[in-house]
DNA sequence: ATTATATATTGCTATATCGCGATTTAACGA
DNA sequence: TCGTTAAATCGCGATATAGCAATATATAAT
């Protein structure tokens, strides 16, 4: 993981919602019991809109800001999107943060 | 440590500069070895100015948000202010992040 | 084809952050 | 007291980030 890269993900975490979204993902069957499509797949961004009270589309921009630090993956099903973590890049990007700190 | 103050301190280490700075506190004797003061106290503002290359009002300021992050102590000697990394927090820091995150 | 749904993208405003030079404050020395 | 040095604070312009509504795009259903 580059330099430029570590900023980016550190990036991605300063902001409250982004990390809200995070944890979320860490335990869908908790915080998406109610989502229809098996949360295999991950969860869908409408569900995710929801659960921070934001809008649509600046839900959507924290999404990409996630996926752009790799710390969560997106996966297009029919019309859906559905995200979940990247759990090696978590683990990498903390150990890296453990090191260089 | 609180919410409000994970977020401070994620913020702090958003920007490159102050990571630099924490990095080069870390090894005092290996970045400031020119300190005529003992590295003891921390080492002095105006040294980490020169390093940075930036002006002396902007690492004031990336030195004061360090330090409301909780990162580095300033210890005042005479005219001069020393700083020097705060080990505890920032482990305690490392440890909340690898829970929470 | 048309309509509906899910989500990304765009255009905009508001706010936050960064960096600088100038100024202020504080401590020291003559 | 006056000048010097160290460093914080102030005021500013430039850039980045966050939020929204509106629009565009893509898929699905009728």
């Amino acid at each position: 993981m580059s330099s430029t890269e570590l900023d980016e993900m550190i990036k991605a975490l300063s902001h409250p919602v982004r990390r809200d979204i995070l944890n979320w993902l860490k335990q869908p069957e908790l915080y998406f019991s109610d989502q229809e499509h098996p949360l295999s797949f991950g969860v869908c961004a409408g569900l995710i809109d929801q659960k921070t009270g934001l809008s649509q589309s600046t839900v959507s921009a924290h999404l990409a800001t996630l996926q752009r630090a790799g710390f969560i993956s997106r996966k297009k099903v029919g019309q859906w999107n559905f995200f979940a973590r990247n759990e090696e890049i978590i683990k990498q990007f903390l150990s890296r943060l453990n090191e260089q700190l």
